[in-house]
DNA sequence: AAATGAGTTGCTGAG
DNA sequence: TCTCAGCAACTCATT
C-alpha cells in the first residue's frame, strides 16, 4: 500500500468513470527530457499544468514552458496548492516573506477572497493516438541519494521503472505499481491509505460532525491519540493533491458560520481553517525567500544558530544548475552533514531511530518511521528535543528525517515549523522548553501511546512509564524490561530481550545547556545571510559572549566508545542514520531533496 | 515614539 | 480540578 499510488490509481478510476476510453495515462520520464519528444510525436496542442512554488518545481516548471513555447504547444497554468496563490500573497506583502499568521491574513485579505473551488468535469474527452516512436531516456542518477533504495528489492536497486519502457509493464500506461518501484508489498507499514475517493469520505464525514469542526482548537487536540487520531489526518491528501485546500476551508467555513452552539465557533490561527492558513503561511514565505527558505545559509529571516551537525555546503548555485532543472537537482547530492560532535551525532542518531531513552520521544520517533505521521504537537515536541530543548542539534538534520519520513512532507511547511521549533524564525520565546517527560504526561497519563509504540514498555506502570530509569526494580522485572544500554546497540536495546535504553543525557541539564546558548545566540543576532555566518567569525562573537555550547566544540571528553567524529564524518549520510529503515514507502523522491545551496 | 499587550500549542508549584 | 504567578524575557502589532 502505499498514499501515492492510491491517490494515481484513484484518479485514473475516477477518469474513466467518465470516460471509459480514458484513465490516467503514466509515462516513465523526466518531462525536462520527455515533453520535447512527445510534443511532436502526439501533435501536442496544448499543455496544461499547476504551477508550484518549491524550489526544485519553479526550476523544472521553468524548463517545461521554455520546452513548449520552442515546440510551438501553448502553455496553460492554473494554481490551487492553497488558498491564495503564494506569488499573489507575496506581491500584496511588498515582496516580504510572510513571517506571522497577521502579515499572512492581512495580505490574503488583500489579495482578495478564496477562491471557491469549481465542480470536477461531467464528461472527459476521448484520447488521441499516443504513438511511441521515440526512445526513453532515463534520469541523470550520478551521485543521486535515492532515499527509496535501502527499501528495494532486487538488484539494481530492484527498481524496473525505466526498465519497463515508457508506458510501463505491460505498455498501457497503467499506474506503477509497488513490484514495478522494486519493492516488496509488506515493505510499507503505514496504515494511512490514500485517494480522493478516501480524502472526500473522509472530509465528509468531519464536516458531518459539526461540533467537531466548527469548535476544532488545534491547542486542544491531543498528540497521543491514536485511534482515532484527534486531528483529521487529511494532511497527505492535501500533499498529493486528492484534496483541495479551497474545498477544506470552505466546507469547514460553511459549518463554521451556520454553528450556533454556546461559546461560538472556534476562530483562526486556533480553529480548523486557521490551520489552512499557516500553511498558506508557509508557502508564501518560501515563495517570497525562495531556494534558501529551506535552509540556514543565505536565508536573511532565519537566525544563525551555531547548532551541532551543520549541512555541508557543497553546491553552488548558478544559472547553469537551474537550466539543469530536475535531472541534476536530484543527481545532486542531499544534504551531508559535519559531524562536530560525536556526542551530538549519537543523540542525533538515537533520536532518529526512537532509541532516545525518553519514552515519549521514542514512541513518537518510532510512530513517524513505521506509519508516515504523527500529530502536530508531536512533532512540537520531537523538534524541540532535537534542537534548542535537548541535543542543541542543526534543525536542517531534523527537517531531513521529516522529510524522508513524513507522508504529508511539504517544503515549505516543514522547513517553516522546524525553524519555528527551533527559534531560528517565525517563533522566538526560546525559554518555553517541551519537557520530553511533563508534555505526554499532561495528554496521556496512563502512557498509552507509549505502551503501542514502545512495547518493550508495554506493561510498565503508568508511574514509570515516562521515566523508567527511575522505576524500582521489582516495577522493571515485573514489567518484564531491563533499562540498559545506548540505544545504538544492534538489537538488545531496540526491545528484543526485554530491554529499553537508558536517557541518553539528564534532560533538565540539557535544557539549561541549551537555554544558555539559546540566550547567547540571540544577543549575538546573526542572520543566515550574514557573511560572518559564513566565513566562521561568527565564532569570535559567540566566544565574546563567553559561550561554549556551539559548533564544533567537542564535548566528547571521556568518550571511550572508539567512535571518532572524523570516522563517522564518512559513513554520514541522509538515509543511514538510526537503524530499522526498512518502513513506510516513501513518495515521490524528487520533492524530499533538499540542497543546501552556497548563496 | 515609547509603551503595552498579544502571541495557535511550556513547566512547576501554590492556593 | 482549575487558575495563576513565577520562571526569563523574544518580536510584532497597536496605540
Amino acid at each position: 500500500m502505499s498514499i501515492g499510488l492510491d491517490c494515481q490509481n484513484d484518479l485514473s478510476d475516477s477518469i474513466q468513470k467518465l470516460n471509459p476510453k480514458s484513465k490516467l495515462f503514466v509515462l516513465r520520464e523526466a518531462p525536462q527530457t520527455l515533453f520535447p519528444k512527445l510534443f511532436k510525436a502526439w501533435n501536442v496542442t496544448h499543455l496544461v499544468f499547476e504551477r508550484d512554488t518549491d524550489a526544485y518545481a519553479r526550476g523544472r516548471d521553468l524548463v517545461v514552458t521554455e520546452l513548449a513555447k520552442k515546440a510551438g504547444v501553448e502553455v496553460i497554468t492554473r494554481y490551487g496548492r492553497t488558498l491564495w496563490d503564494s506569488d499573489e500573497v507575496v506581491a500584496k506583502h511588498g515582496g516580504k516573506p510572510t513571517m506571522s499568521i497577521t502579515q499572512l491574513q492581512a495580505a490574503g485579505n488583500a489579495v482578495g477572497d478564496i477562491p471557491k473551488p469549481i465542480p470536477a468535469p461531467a464528461h472527459l474527452p476521448d484520447p488521441g493516438d499516443m504513438p511511441l516512436d521515440f526512445e526513453q531516456d532515463k534520469p541523470t542518477t550520478a551521485g543521486f541519494d535515492d532515499l527509496n533504495a535501502p527499501h528495494r528489492s532486487g538488484g539494481d536497486n530492484g527498481d524496473n521503472t525505466y526498465r519497463a519502457g515508457i508506458a510501463g509493464m505491460s505498455g498501457d500506461f497503467a499506474v506503477e505499481t509497488l513490484e514495478e518501484l522494486g519493492f516488496p508489498a509488506a515493505a510499507a507499514t503505514t496504515p494511512h491509505r490514500g485517494g480522493e475517493t478516501i480524502a472526500l469520505g473522509k472530509l465528509d464525514a468531519i464536516m458531518a460532525d459539526a461540533e467537531y469542526t466548527a469548535t476544532f482548537r488545534k491547542p486542544q487536540t491531543s498528540p497521543a491519540a491514536f485511534e482515532p487520531q484527534s486531528t483529521t489526518l487529511l494532511s497527505p491528501a492535501l500533499h498529493f493533491g486528492a484534496l483541495s485546500p479551497r474545498l477544506f476551508y470552505w466546507r469547514a467555513r460553511t459549518v463554521v458560520d451556520a454553528y450556533r452552539g454556546k461559546g461560538g465557533p472556534s476562530k483562526p490561527p486556533e480553529s480548523l481553517t486557521g490551520q489552512l492558513l499557516f500553511r498558506d503561511m508557509y508557502f508564501a514565505a518560501q515563495a517570497a525567500v525562495g531556494a534558501p527558505f529551506t535552509q540556514t545559509l543565505g536565508n536573511a529571516h532565519c537566525r544563525f544558530i551555531p547548532w551541532h551537525l551543520p549541512s555541508k555546503i557543497t553546491a553552488t548555485a548558478t544559472t547553469a544548475d537551474e537550466e539543469a532543472g530536475a535531472v541534476d537537482a536530484a543527481a545532486s547530492n542531499t544534504s551531508p552533514y559535519d559531524v562536530d560532535s560525536a556526542q551530538a551525532e549519537r543523540w542525533f542518531r538515537r533520536w532518529a531511530g526512537g532509541t532516545t531513552g525518553f519514552p515519549f520521544v521514542d514512541a513518537l520517533m518510532r510512530q513517524l518511521r513505521r506509519e508516515g505521521w504523527i500529530h502536530h504537537l508531536g512533532r512540537h515536541l520531537v523538534a524541540c528535543f532535537l534542537t534548542r530543548g535537548g541535543c542543541y542539534v542543526h534543525w536542517e538534520r531534523g527537517a531531513d528525517v521529516f522529510a524522508e519520513l513524513l507522508l504529508d512532507h511539504e517544503p515549505a511547511c516543514n522547513a517553516g515549523n522546524w525553524q519555528w521549533l527551533s527559534c531560528a524564525a517565525f517563533y522566538s520565546q526560546y525559554y518555553r522548553v517541551y519537557s520530553p517527560v511533563a508534555f505526554g504526561k499532561k495528554w496521556d497519563p496512563r502512557g498509552d501511546l507509549i505502551r503501542r509504540y514502545v512495547p518493550e514498555l508495554a506493561a510498565l506502570d503508568a508511574r514509570y512509564i515516562y521515566e523508567p530509569w527511575k522505576a524500582p526494580g521489582k516495577a522493571l522485572e515485573e514489567a518484564g524490561v531491563r533499562v540498559v544500554g545506548d540505544g545504538l546497540g544492534e538489537g538488545e536495546e531496540k526491545g528484543e530481550g526485554g530491554t529499553y535504553p537508558e536517557p541518553m543525557f539528564d534532560f533538565a541539564e540539557r535544557r539549561g545547556a541549551c537555554l544558555a546558548a539559546m540566550k547567547a545566540a540571540y544577543s549575538v543576532g546573526l542572520h543566515g545571510d550574514d557573511e560572518r555566518a559564513r566565513d566562521g567569525t561568527w565564532r569570535e562573537l559567540f566566544e565574546q559572549a563567553g559561550q561554549t555550547e556551539m559548533q564544533g566544540n567537542f564535548d566528547d571528553a571521556g568518550d571511550d566508545d572508539g567512535e571518532h567524529a572524523d570516522d563517522a564524518e564518512h559513513e554520514v549520510r541522509r538515509g543511514k542514520h538510526g537503524r530499522g529503515m526498512s518502513d513506510t514507502i516513501r513518495e515521490g523522491p524528487m520533492d524530499r531533496h533538499v540542497k543546501r545551496l552556497k548563496i
